[in-house]
DNA sequence: ATTTGCATGTAATCTGTTACATGATTCA
DNA sequence: TGAATCATGTAACAGATTACATGCAAAT
C-alpha cells in the first residue's frame, strides 16, 4: 500500500523538509497516528527520487555538515492527491496488546487486574491531559477552509479517543476491579 | 515481543484446539483487537511445540483427514500467566490510514472531505450496530469473577471505541463539510 | 571538554500479508 | 457433481524495529 510513501508526499507537499526534519514531523504532528524511524525513512527518501516523485537540494548547516533538502515534484504532487482521493473502506481493527491482555485477564488476581487497569489509566489521564494543552495552539476553532482544519480534527479525534479510553478503563475497574 | 505466541497459548489455556479452529477464534472472539492468517499460525505452532510450550495428538475427521488437536503444556501455561502479569507500559498510538487522510484532507474539496467522512460514518456504524447484536450474547453483566468478564470488558471497549469513532465522524462533517 | 542535538546512512531481524499448493468432507 | 467448508502447509514479499556505524554543530 506504501503508506510511508503517501505519510512523505504529504508532508514535502506542505513544506519542503530534510529527511531529519521528516523525521521529526512524524514524531509530532503525526505522532497521534503514524510512525516511522529515521531507518525506514531515509530508505524511503532514495527511493521516492529514484522514482521522480521527489527531487533534493544539498545545503549545509555550519561549515561542512551536508543535508538534504528535499522537494516534491509535479508527479509527486499527482500521485499523492490520486491517493487522497481514492476512497478507500474502513481498514480492519488494528492489533491492541492491552485489549488482549484484558480479553485473558479472567487468569489474573483481582487486585491484580485491578492494578493493570489503574496504571492504564493513570497513562491515559497524562496523555489526555498533554493532548488537551496541545489544543491550546489553536486560536478557536479553525474556518472550514483553514489549512489548520486537517491538524485540529485529528487532534479532536486524538483527544476524544483518549476521553473513551478513560471512560472505559473506569468502567473496567467498576466491573472487575475486585 | 512475541505477541503472537501469547494470544495462542491464551487461547489453548482456555481449551485445546486445532490450527483450523484457532484460527477461527481469531476471527470471532480476538477480532477486534487482534488478527493472524493461517500461514502465521501454522508456522508458530510448530515453532510452539519444538520449544515445548505446546504438545498436540493427532485426531481423523471423516475417514482420512488428519487434524492435530494442540494442548497446551506447564511451561507453556507458566510463560503464558508471566506475560500476562507483566505489567506493560501503554503501548505507542497504533498506525491509522484514515486520520493520516484527514490530516492531510485540507487538499479535497469540501464536498470529496465530505464524502469521504459520510462513507466512513456509515461504515463505522454499521460495524457498531452490529457489536451491539453481539452483546446480547450476554445475560446481563457477568460477575466480577466470571470467565466471561473479560470477553465482557472488550466487547464493551469495542462498542465505546465505535461510538466515539462516530461521534468524532460526525463532528468532522459539521466542522469541515462543505 | 563534554553533552545534547543535528544529520545520514546500512544490516539484521522480526512480523505480517498475499500467493501458491494440496487434498478431504459435507451438504445441496 | 459441484460448491462451501474443513484442514494444513510453504514461499515470496512487504513493512517495521533494533542495532550498528559515523561524524559535525552548538551550547554549557
Amino acid at each position: 500500500m506504501r503508506e510511508l510513501k503517501y505519510a512523505i508526499l504529504g508532508l514535502l507537499n506542505q513544506k519542503s523538509m530534510s529527511g531529519y526534519e521528516l523525521s521529526a514531523e512524524f514524531e509530532s504532528a503525526l505522532n497521534e497516528f503514524w510512525s516511522a524511524n529515521h531507518s525506514q525513512i531515509y530508505p524511503e527518501l532514495k527511493k521516492l527520487t529514484q522514482e521522480g516523485m521527489i527531487t533534493y537540494e544539498v545545503a549545509i548547516s555550519g561549515h561542512v555538515l551536508q543535508k538534504k533538502i528535499y522537494t516534491i515534484t509535479d508527479a509527486g504532487r499527482e500521485d499523492f492527491l490520486k491517493w487522497l482521493s481514492r476512497d478507500q473502506p474502513m481498514s480492519s481493527t488494528p492489533k491492541d496488546v492491552f485489549r488482549l491482555r484484558v480479553f485473558f485477564s479472567g487468569e489474573l488476581t483481582p487486585e491484580h487486574r485491578r492494578k493493570m487497569f489503574e496504571s492504564h489509566l493513570t497513562q491515559h489521564r497524562s496523555r489526555l491531559n498533554y493532548l488537551r494543552q496541545q489544543m491550546q495552539k489553536f486560536n478557536g476553532t479553525p474556518g472550514s477552509a483553514s489549512p489548520e482544519m486537517g491538524d485540529y480534527l485529528v487532534l479532536t479525534g486524538a483527544i476524544m479517543r483518549e476521553e473513551m479510553t478513560c471512560e472505559w478503563l473506569q468502567k473496567c475497574i467498576e466491573l472487575a476491579g475486585g
